[in-house]
DNA sequence: TCTTAAGCGAGACGGTACGTCCGGTCTTGAA
DNA sequence: TTCAAGACCGGACGTACCGTCTCGCTTAAGA
C-alpha cells in the first residue's frame, strides 16, 4: 500500500462499514487509518498471514484494538484496504497498440504482480481466505476482482471492435482462457509465470482466435 | 473421505510423518485413525474451514487431542489425509477413446469435483491455507497435486502417441490452459464451471491444437 | 472468605502482584476480584485441594482464565487472598484480662480455627502446599504468619508487663510450646485439639512458667 | 532411601495395595522396585514434588509405568515405600542413660531428621501430601506415626518407671509439647530448630515435670 | 523339560488441566 | 466522539501427565 488517497478512502470506507447509513467519519483519525494499514501490510510481508493478528497490528500501529474494529469487521478487510488501490496501479491496461500486444503487456503484468509484488502477496492472502470464508469472497469479488474483470474485457472489447478478434468470441470464456492459467500457476501450482510463459499463452490464444 | 483401504493408509503416514525413519505404526490404532479423519471431513463440511478446530476434531472423533498431535503436525495435514485418495478415486482418467472425449470427461469430472462434491469442498480449503502456509503448500503440491497432473498430462501423451495431438505441442502450456481457467472458476471468481464452459474450453483447445 | 473490604484488597494486591511498582488497579473488576476469591474458597470447602483447579475456579466465577492469571501468580496465591482478612477477624486476641485467661482463649480459637472452621481447611491447605513450594511458603510466612505471630507475642509481653510471667522468659520458645502442639495435633497425628487439651496445655505452661 | 530388606519390604506391600488378597509376588521383579525408589527419592530431593511425576520415576528407573500402578496406589505411595525404614534408622531412641539424656538424644536427632536429611524431604512432602488427601493421611499416620509414636512414649514410660517422672503425668500431652514444637518450627514457622533450641525445650519440660 | 502365564519395558490411548494467545467487547481518562 | 490503553469473558492452542490398555519379550513355576 503506498498511496491512499481521499477517493480511495471513501470507496472502501463505504464497502466494509456494516452498518447502512455511512459513518459521521468527520472525527476519524487520519493518522490511524494509515497506520493501521501500513503495519497490516508490512506484518503480512514479514510474518506471513498465518501470525498477522489484530492485537500485532494495533500494537504496530501504535493504535487501540477498538479503533480497527470500529472501522472494519475482519483483518480481511483490512488487507483489501490495504490493497486498496495496488489493483488499478498495478493493473490498468493502457489503451494502445493492438490487442496482442496489449495482452502480452497486461498478461505480464498481472504475472509479474501476483508473483512478485508485495501487494501481489495481500491479493495471494485474500483469496486463500476466501476459500474459508464465503461472505468475505463475496465482497472481495464485488468490490476488487469485478472491477479489474472489467478492464480486462475492455482489452477484447477494443480488439473485436478493431477487428482483430473475432465477433463471435465468447469473451468470458477468452478472459478466463487467458487469466486462469496465470493464476492456477501462482495459486496451485506455485510455479513460475514468467515473461516466456505468458508470451506462449498469448501466441496460442491469437492463433485461436484468428483461426 | 469414503475408502480408506491399507494402501492409502501407509502412503498417508509416510507423507505425514515427519520423521524420516517409518514410524513403528503396529502400536497405532487404526480404529482413532478412521475416527479423525472422518471427524475431520465431517466437521469441515459441516461448519467450513474457519470453524474446524484440532478441538472439535477430537471431540467428534471420540479421541485424545494427543493422538492428533502425535501423528499429524497440524490442521491440514489431517485434512490432507482425509483428502487421501478421494483424488485418486474421482480423478484418474480412464484410458481409453480419443483424446477429445477423454479431456471432456476428465475435465468434466474434474469441474464437478472441485465444485460440488465434499471432497472438492477439502480441497479448496487446502488450496486456500496452501497460500498461508508455504511448507504446507510443498507438502500438498508434492504428495497430492503432482500425482494428479502426471495422469494428466498422460491423457495429452496418449494424444499425441496416438497422433490427435502434434508432437511438437507443449504438454504443460496446454494443460495449464485446460485445467487454469477450471481452477480459476472455482477459486477466484466463484463463477459455475458447467458442462458447457468445460465443452467449449475443449472445443477451443482442440481447434488451436489442430491449427 | 467473608467480607473483603478495601483494606484487605489492597494488602493482598501489594503482595500478590510479582512486579515491585503498585499496578495501577484502577481497571480491575472488583466483581471478578471478589467471584474468583469466593468461588476458589468454594470449591476447596466442597472438593479438597487435590480438585480444586484454575479452570474450576474461573468456570465457576463466571470469569476467563486469563482474569485469574492476570492478577494472581497461582493457585496458593488465590487461596492466600481468600484466606485474607479471616486470620485476623478469627485470630486477634482481645486485651484483656490476664495472661492465663487471654491464652486460654486465643489457644482455644486458634484449635477451633484449624480444626473446625472454612477457613482453617484452607489454611491448612497452604501449608500442606508450603512444604511443595519453597517461595510459596516464604511468601506465606511474611504476610500471614508473621503477624499473627506477633499478636500473639503480644499476649505475652503483656503478661510479662503486668508481671504475670517472669521478666527473663524467652518469648518465641514459650509461643512454640504453646502453639506447636496445636499445631502438631492438627496437620500431623489428625488428634482433635479440644478445649480440654488447650486447658490443661495452659495449665502445664503456667506452672512451669511461675516456677 | 538406603536399606531396603525384605521385611520393609513385606510391610511395605501390605499396606500399600488396594486389593484384599495379596499379591503372588514371587514373580516381582526386585530390580524393578528398587530403581523406582531410588527413583523416587532421588527425583524429589533434586526437583521438589512439585515435579515429581510418574512419568518422571518411571522414566528415571527405566521402567515402564504400569510396574509402577501394579504396586502402588499412588505416588504418595511410593514416597512412603521410599521412606520406608529411615523412621527407623533415624528414629529409634536407644534404651539408655536417664529421660533426660534420652529426651535430648532422641528430639535433637528428629530436629536434624526432619530439617536436614534426604529422608526428612520426603517426610514432609509425604506431611504436605496429607494435607491434601486424608486417605493417604490415614494410612501414613497409621504405618508411620504410630510406630514412631509409640517408640517416642517408650521413653517417657521408661522414665515414669525410673522414678524421673511422675506417674500421674499425661504422657501424650507431654509427648506433644515435646515434639510439637520442633515440628512446628519446621513445618511452619520454618524456623531453625538447632540443639539449642531442643535443649532449652527439654530444659523447661523436665522443670515443669519435676514441680 | 517344556509349556504357560505372570511380570516386564515400551508407549499409544482417552482424558483433564495447564498456562498462553488472541478474538471481539467494554471501560477509563485524555484530547 | 474518537482515541490509546488495556481489562474483560470466552475459547482454542499445543503440552504435560494421568491412569488404562495393549504389544512382544523375558522368565520362573509347575505340569
Amino acid at each position: 500500500m503506498r498511496i491512499l488517497d481521499e477517493t480511495k478512502r471513501l470507496v472502501s470506507m463505504a464497502s466494509t462499514r456494516q452498518t447502512i447509513g455511512p459513518p459521521p467519519a468527520s472525527r476519524r483519525s487520519e493518522r490511524a487509518r494509515r497506520a493501521i494499514l501500513e503495519a497490516a501490510d508490512d506484518l503480512l510481508v514479514e510474518n506471513g498471514f498465518a501470525n498477522l493478528t489484530i492485537e500485532a497490528i494495533a500494537a504496530r500501529a501504535g493504535v487501540g484494538k477498538q479503533t480497527i474494529y470500529r472501522w472494519w469487521p475482519s483483518k480481511a478487510a483490512v488487507l483489501m484496504d490495504a490493497l486498496g488501490e495496488d489493483l488499478v496501479e498495478h493493473l490498468t491496461p493502457a489503451d494502445r497498440d493492438g490487442v496482442e500486444a496489449a495482452l502480452r503487456e497486461h498478461l505480464g503484468a498481472l504475472a509479474r504482480f501476483l508473483a512478485l509484488s508485495e501487494a501481489g502477496a495481500v491479493y495471494r492472502a485474500l483469496v486463500g481466505q476466501a476459500q474459508h470464508d464465503p461472505e468475505m469472497a463475496a465482497t472481495f469479488r464485488n468490490e476488487y476482482l469485478q472491477p479489474l474483470r472489467e478492464r480486462e474485457l475492455a482489452i477484447l472489447e477494443r480488439g473485436v471492435a478493431r477487428g482483430e478478434l473475432p465477433t463471435d468470441l465468447d469473451l468470458e470464456l477468452a478472459l478466463d482462457q487467458l487469466v486462469g492459467p496465470i493464476h492456477h500457476r501462482v495459486l496451485v501450482t506455485g510455479e513460475p509465470a514468467g515473461g516466456e510463459f505468458v508470451d506462449r499463452l498469448v501466441d496460442r490464444f491469437m492463433a485461436g482466435a484468428r483461426r
